[in-house]
DNA sequence: GGCGACATTCAGCTGGCGTTAAGGTTCGTC
DNA sequence: GACGAACCTTAACGCCAGCTGAATGTCGCC
């Protein structure tokens, strides 16, 4: 169990990347690494980090460009620019185009750090908050749903699977990304837990004769959708 | 033992931050650090204070903004707001959105603890305070409990960990805040008085088979509901 | 200093929750 | 329309977080 936070760290400077993943990996972060803005999209997608720490110039696709294809694709996932000078240009299209804050190298860890703690807090648990869609709510403060008035209690698990679902909905998620999030597994061998919680939680949601929002995807996983 | 009352200062000024905290702890609170709106909101949702200390001017999210996500959630937290100059426009915004009281900078210090002493005492025992939730009553200044009529009587102890649940309802308070606040623990050792805290209060306001008020969240801490 | 009230610890217990497994059903493919 | 794979459904099992009741510790007060 236990949702780690995720950082994904997209530079073409492997010692970049080194030193990033060294110290963040040391505080506790699970670290994924992407060498350039292709394969920066693809584990993000793969993936679904809460934090991004993005180079902006790269060969290929540049972290502008993958700012704006992350936000295009309706990611709100938090993104920390990294800029080579302090080129005001450079940060004003940084933000504009997504980024939510922006350091400038050379940089000490511990600048890198502060901004990485700063974003997440900001991101990650906005106080009363309360996620929705259609017609359903999730109370992430008192750990309970409701789905059209009807209050819906949640254990810890269902909680956790209904929670990451909200928070990317109407994209499709994997199994393998849902088992991740929900339970850590790196596991190998099968187990059926993640289709007997889609079930308490359709259960759950649907106990009124609600329409189905839980949607299987054959062959590929689940989507939160209307 | 012995609630120790919490201060949050949230100012990007590191010297403010530092003149207010080593004031106020040598008066006696407890006080708590951030440097910016974000990292305060974070602070609050941590360490669930009593008052407030927060600077209008802030880059990011600015105290006017925090004010209003606090109050957004329901915290109802006393608010002392720091104005950069006496303009009239900020102590209207910042009593518009919630602030309790504000303070022009500079101060003395004795300004400030003037104005903290002030606000505490209106929110801690404004006379005659009475919590309430469901049909459930708290008399702050004769610390005893009523429920469906029937008067309860409660100990120190007792009466500490109700007040906590009842100024946060429908939160999950986990059981690292609970033990901070009404235990004052940064406890290493395992310890169950918080299980033992919880049966005493149950028993007594489900003496008469009313319904339970105070739910497990397994894994988390407890919440106050219906 | 002895008594009563309250706080804390302890050890055994319990039930809710997470997990597994076995059989059923649906879907895509040929 | 038959077959296998992917997914659903139901039930049973076992563990551990939290519950319980009682014993022990601590403090203030007469």
């Amino acid at each position: 169990m236990s949702e780690a936070t995720r950082v994904l760290v997209i530079d073409d400077d492997p010692k970049i990347r080194t030193v990033v993943r060294r110290g963040l990996a040391y505080e506790g972060y699970r670290v994924v690494e992407a060498a350039s803005g292709e394969e920066g999209l693809e584990k993000a997608r793969e993936h679904l980090p809460d934090l991004v720490v993005l180079d902006i110039m790269m060969p290929g696709i540049d972290g502008l460009e993958v700012t704006r294809r992350l936000r295009a694709a309706g990611d709100e996932v938090a993104i920390l620019m990294l800029t080579a000078r302090d080129e005001v240009k450079d940060r004003v299209e940084g933000l504009e185009n997504g980024a939510d804050d922006y350091l400038v190298k050379p940089f000490s860890f511990e600048e890198l750090l502060a901004r990485v703690h700063a974003l997440l807090r900001r991101r990650a648990a906005p106080s009363g908050e309360v996620l929705r869609f259609a017609d359903l709510a999730l109370d992430v403060d008192a750990r309970e749903a409701s789905r059209a008035g009807r209050t819906i209690d949640l254990t810890t698990t269902e909680f956790s699977l209904l929670l990451l679902l909200l928070r990317h909905p109407r994209k499709v998620l994997t199994r393998d990304v849902i088992m991740e999030h929900v339970w850590s597994y790196d596991f190998e061998g099968e187990s059926n837990v993640l289709e007997v919680y889609v079930r308490y939680l359709r259960n759950k949601l649907e106990a009124s004769g609600e329409p189905r929002l839980i949607h299987t995807i054959r062959g590929a996983g689940y989507v939160l959708k209307e």
